[in-house]
DNA sequence: TCTGGGGTCCTAGGACCC
DNA sequence: TCTGGGGTCCTAGGACCC
């Protein structure tokens, strides 16, 4: 039987601003959004004071004051660094481990004889040379596992490490919990499962696999099977590349100008096209969306978002800011007081096929031989023969094979030669 | 005046193409 | 008179996670 242990942060970005501040200990401590619009980390002690999560700042700030709570805004450089750092603690302890977040891991626990004291040896010298406390959740299946580590962490007696190994173990902690505790069950789940009939988790183990697949489908019937210790998800040691790549922001105050959406538009962008580059991928559509402020429900409503092919080959000084300024006039309205905007890159794709060479600047003598060549190219063989994708640079193109490609090459020179 | 940002997966209808 | 069906893309929304 394979056993996994799920790693957790304890309070994450909270935990990383008492790093460098040390006076922040035993203080209630709380870490605000961006525009630091809401609580997203808490101390022990701002939880005590019933600090909680995604509280707006501007309804608590009088509480917060009353009672000493320590505000910080965000530094998510510093949080993803220390992550980093603590991952690499970690697998001294396992060489099979699974970051699944910023602040957690699953690690592969199969072949350890105390896996309790290797647990324990593990926090501790997590806690020594990185500073961050740890709790540590040890079970046969990743469900499971999130269990324990919420046992690990309830419960003070346990030092940080708990194990539901046996199903009386198992047994004795889901009893303890509601419906909402378990991983992946939020309040709309935990209504539907009650017109079944299923209101605990305990409940929610026992019953019929089949039946509750063809009820709830094939994600909760998984569940059930993780609940009695059937793994239905094995770790995954790589990372996989992003399917999508979002940027948005709210903006601080209400935006009823054209131009200042498209600007904040164009930032996103660059933004997105930063991360694009980073990971080495090519994005084959560009998405853009806004919303008007649903808080404000005097206001009248709008949300929208509208989508642009980048994988054509006809618009040669097409930019990514040019295609989600396309997009973006596309969903613009006047009249509405907008909140929110953003873009997300889809279609996503390695771009391990493009050389660096074979990237250029739009709009330059390079960028339009190579628009010739792409034209003679499809006008001999179709027009699919070969697409050209935005690149990750901004202002930049670079070239993606399509799904029939006998003239694709990798190489700048020989495909010059090609369009002859 | 002030209520986050970044992800995944799924579903469904309409448009459009072949 | 009989009036398809499969596939993909876009838009929108729902649900969940950290």
């Amino acid at each position: 039987m394979g056993v996994l242990a799920l790693v957790d942060c304890n309070n994450f970005y909270a935990s990383c601003e008492r790093l460098f501040q040390p006076r922040l200990k035993g203080q209630p401590v709380v870490v605000l959004s961006n525009n630091d619009g809401c609580v997203i980390a808490r101390s022990n002690e701002a939880k005590a004071l019933g600090v909680g999560m995604g509280d707006p700042w501007h309804l608590n700030k009088q509480k917060f004051e009353k009672h000493g709570v320590v505000v910080r805004s965000s530094n998510y450089t510093l949080y993803g660094d220390i992550s980093g750092r603590v991952v690499s603690v970690l697998r001294e302890f396992s060489p099979q481990l699974e970051v699944y977040s910023i602040d957690e891991a699953f690690l592969s626990f199969d072949g350890f004889a105390d896996l309790a004291g290797h647990a324990r040896a593990l926090r501790s010298r997590v806690l020594q040379w990185t500073g961050i406390p740890v709790s540590v959740g040890i079970a046969p299946t990743k469900m499971l596992a999130k269990a324990a580590n919420r046992v690990a962490k309830k419960a003070a007696d346990c030092d940080g490490v708990h194990a539901l190994l046996s199903e009386a173990e198992q047994t004795r902690a889901l009893e303890g919990f509601a419906l909402t505790d378990l991983w992946g069950i939020a309040e709309r789940l935990a209504a539907r499962l009650g017109e079944i009939g299923i209101r605990t988790p305990l409940q929610l183990r026992d019953a019929d696999p089949s039946l509750v697949r063809e009820r709830m489908g094939v994600a909760i019937e998984r569940m059930v099977l993780e609940l009695r210790g059937v793994p239905t998800q094995s770790l995954t040691l790589t990372t996989p590349a992003n399917k999508t790549i979002l940027a948005s922001r709210s903006f601080g105050r209400a935006v009823v100008e054209r131009q200042e959406l498209e600007e904040s538009i164009c930032t996103h962008v660059a933004r997105a096209a930063e991360k694009l580059r980073r990971q080495n991928l090519v994005a084959g559509a560009v998405m853009v969306f806004v919303t008007t402020n649903k808080f404000k429900t005097e206001d009248r409503q709008y949300a929208a978002s509208r989508t642009v092919d980048l994988s054509v080959a006809s618009a040669d000084t097409m930019t990514l800011s040019n295609a989600a300024l396309t997009a973006a006039a596309r969903l613009w309205r006047p009249g509405y007081r907008y909140k929110k905007a953003g873009i997300t890159l889809l279609a996503l794709a390695q771009s391990h096929n493009v050389q660096s060479d074979l990237w250029c600047q739009a709009d330059t003598p390079k960028s339009k031989a190579l628009m010739r060549v792409l034209d003679a190219i499809n006008a001999e063989h179709g027009r699919d023969t070969l697409k050209l994708a935005a690149s990750g640079i901004e202002r930049g193109w670079g070239l993606r094979s399509g799904q029939r490609s006998p003239h694709y090459t990798t190489d700048w020179d020989d495909l010059l030669k090609v369009g002859g």
